[in-house]
DNA sequence: GAGTGGTCTAGACCACCTT
DNA sequence: AGGTGGTCTAGACCACTCG
């Protein structure tokens, strides 16, 4: 929480600024809830003017790890609070029951698929209560989740996340490096597991600095 | 687009410029591509800071109508050009045949519904080549759009928009009024249709200001 | 080289919240 | 009353793009 600002870099004060508050945030130095340093505070310690502190808090606004209120102060806020899940089975309209055997043939069977896989993470996490659920695990098991950002079949920038059941983990024998590389349903697909119990869910987020560069978007796309 | 800025207002500045812009935008007067005056054009004509056009467009921006390209200028971005649809009922993972009646029937079939309508348009407009499709209708073809804000089953903000097809609107004698405040899909649940063709789509995208308005979302919210 | 957007400084006044 | 974030001014230098 005391490293200097490098004036000489090529990356502005700002995003310095911005990346060190965030670090701080992530690494729990700045709990959220109440406490955040005052933009004054912020600018004698790190010996900028107000605009470049305000710009560095206004990247972690528009992230939507802070917000403030006006009078009163800046906050973190919880990156879960309102994250919000949406069951896509039933969006919008309910399906009809196929009404003549014709209009069930040509209802197609789409597929969603990742094209141009740029970045795809694995590791071993607690399930949440919700996916726990899903599962039929004991909430807090740990479970092999993956992370593919790329392409969907429409272009459109999307983060996929899968998770591994650990019974179906144990018996394909798999391993993170199996997965490397490749989106998990595919990799089963392969190894002869013709589908796996899953649910379709659809969220949107604005993207993390990182994947935003990755997947060069520009301002204000989220990502589904 | 000669109109002054009004200093004593209550709103600021930079957001009135911001609208004037937008506006201008929507209008036609600002076309997309090519054309869109400097900053420093800006600056003298409504006679304010640099600061206060940066704001200004920086909104613009953020809303993801306009782009800036260092050292070139700035531009209007067509807000139809990376809108992306998601076909939900494949995302993910694909579905597995039912391997018993068990399994078959404690899968619960979830319902969206929006609660708390907070504003709903309806409006006559000419499909798109992917709706009509879709209808099976002739592209062009004017139909019968509502779309509703509010929030979902989960609390997540979100705008559904619904399609009637022209046979359904005639053989039920359906017209704006009669959808004003519902969501289209209840209406013709009311009125005996039991269910409708349709299609689970998902969108996101950054809300229009009056839409982040309405539904009093913070900054760095998409919506659904 | 002229024009553009990106960054930064050093001030100022205001509206708002907390005590 | 004192502190906070929100707005605005009037400058400056830089990196970049284009003709």
């Amino acid at each position: 929480m005391k490293e200097k600002l490098d004036r000489e870099s090529l990356v502005p004060l700002y995003q310095q600024l911005a990346d060190l508050l965030r670090r701080d945030i992530e690494e729990g130095r700045l709990p959220a809830g109440v406490a955040f340093p005052s933009e004054r505070k912020l600018m004698s310690r790190y010996q900028v003017t107000r605009t470049t502190v305000r710009s560095a808090i206004g990247v972690l606004k528009q992230e939507g790890t802070v917000v403030a209120k006006h009078g009163a102060g800046s906050f973190v806020r919880d990156p879960k609070a309102d994250r919000h899940r949406v069951d896509a089975t039933g969006v919008g309209m309910r399906r009809p029951a196929p009404q003549t055997q014709e209009s069930q043939n040509e209802a197609p069977t789409r597929s969603f698929r990742l094209t141009g896989i740029l970045e795809s993470t694995e590791r071993r996490m607690p399930t949440t209560p919700w996916i726990s659920e899903l599962l039929q695990v004991a909430d807090g098991t740990e479970v092999l989740v993956q992370e593919v950002t790329g392409f969907d079949t429409h272009g459109a920038p999307s983060l996929c996340r899968g998770w591994l059941h650990p019974r179906v983990e144990k018996e394909m024998a798999l391993s993170e490096e199996d997965l490397e590389g490749y989106w998990l349903p595919d990799v089963l697909a392969i190894k002869g597991v013709p589908a796996v119990e899953g649910e379709d869910v659809v969220e949107a987020a604005m993207p993390t600095p990182n994947i935003k560069q990755v997947l060069g978007l520009p301002d204000g796309v989220p990502v589904l």
